[in-house]
DNA sequence: CAAACTATGCTTAGGAA
DNA sequence: CTTCCTAAGCATAGTTT
């Protein structure tokens, strides 16, 4: 029974890779909760494995049940004290959650404008093809970004009749796009394209690996993997 | 130097238990990487620390290299194809994310709300000790919430202009109470939260642990744990 | 197949620099 | 607070039941 230094590499032998992924899944399964309770920390490991149909999960559960536990085990008069804590705590979190929220929101428009990318490379009825939900997303997009733009001009200046008014200008003006047809909305959309958008869209088909097919602009894919907050998988095999 | 075998409990010394944290998480990323390897399958580890201000991950990568590699090596001719498979798999992530987003957004305003019931019970100025960009903040929430709902109203009526008449009013109103003083902004939450949210305050008073400390009513902690994509840890150490 | 076993190599607690 | 060191304790490859 002579154990050799086992080599780093895939394991062909199909039954052995098994064995090994069982027994390293418990192993590595105990070493999460080890730390998370050892260290008091939150942790989890996923795993994506052709053994299992559903993506292997452990969070631990403790981190929840724990603060739960602990906040009703303490006496009534110390609790308004560790409820600022708390308090504090959950602002922090908010923050945390917020700017994911900003990210997501610039990764989906993004994801959309490729989308309608990759229909017009391929010819495939440009844009006359999106469902009309999708088209009203993209609407929606669009004068979203206009009204935030809008006001941000817009607060530049003093008057709040100022303010309201250019606001409400822009959303008419965006709630009469939404109304238009398929047809105007594609041609809309065409505009928009060539006004705002074809800067980027002729980068991207200049240089398409660059731009990390489809996955925002800015974030390289080691960027995105390095993600502390990954929504994984971000990717897929098409 | 005898080693004892150690007992699987919080650390409570502070040196001590951070330098196991550091160890034991290099340990841990290095079977992740080691199962990854031998197993040829996708894991990762999240572990949220106190010691480092992002939660640390590790994503293998290796899913998001093997499809942009694979897509890249495939001829010219054939990418049209692949194209549009592409295409839909990024309409289906597309979906995926913005549900994602949905729920994010109602955790972050259940959060919002939590906090400022925190607030409340300890009787800590209640709402007016709020930053002014917080207050803000709610403010947007409530005019965004106003916003859509009014449009959902709107466009069961038929005529365009009625339509936008109504956004724009909508808008108006938003603006102008982000306009309002702290005091009177603090008047105008209290207001908020007796007409709608006290009920599930009352609720998260009279039974805490069901409601899960903010997370979103409506999802268990069972549920949260076997969410395949979560954004772990929706909880932490006060 | 799965479970048990066990020698071997790896991880890591505790101390030292 | 690091980094390095070492032995005790653990994980697990290969084998047997």
């Amino acid at each position: 029974m002579t154990r050799k230094k086992v080599k780093l590499a895939f394991i062909t032998n199909d039954s052995a890779r098994k064995a090994t992924y069982k027994k390293r899944k418990k192993g590595l399964m105990k070493k999460v909760n080890e730390l998370s309770t050892l260290c008091g920390i939150d942790a989890c490991a996923i795993i994506y494995s052709p053994y299992e149909a559903q993506p292997k999960v452990w969070p631990t559960n403790r981190g929840v049940q724990h603060v739960v536990s602990q906040f009703m085990r303490i006496p009534e008069m110390e609790r308004s004290k560790n409820m600022l804590t708390l308090e504090s705590f959950i602002r922090k979190q908010v923050t945390k959650t917020n700017e994911q929220l900003k990210k997501q929101m610039k990764e989906n428009w993004e994801k959309e404008m490729t989308e309608v990318m990759y229909q017009c490379l391929t010819g495939k009825g440009s844009i006359t093809n999106l469902s009309l939900p999708d088209l009203n997303d993209l609407g929606g997009l669009v004068d979203q970004t206009l009204k935030h733009i809008s006001r941000r001009i817009e607060s530049l200046k003093k008057p709040i009749s100022g303010k309201a008014v250019a606001a409400a200008d822009v959303t008419m003006l965006a709630l009469e796009k939404r109304d238009m047809t398929v047809d105007n909305v594609s041609g809309y959309m065409d505009g928009m394209q060539r006004g705002t958008q074809t800067q980027w869209f002729t980068d991207w088909i200049n240089n398409p690996s660059e731009h990390n097919l489809g996955l925002a602009s800015g974030y390289s894919i080691t960027q995105l993997a390095d993600n502390p907050n990954p929504l994984w998988p971000n990717s897929y095999f098409p």
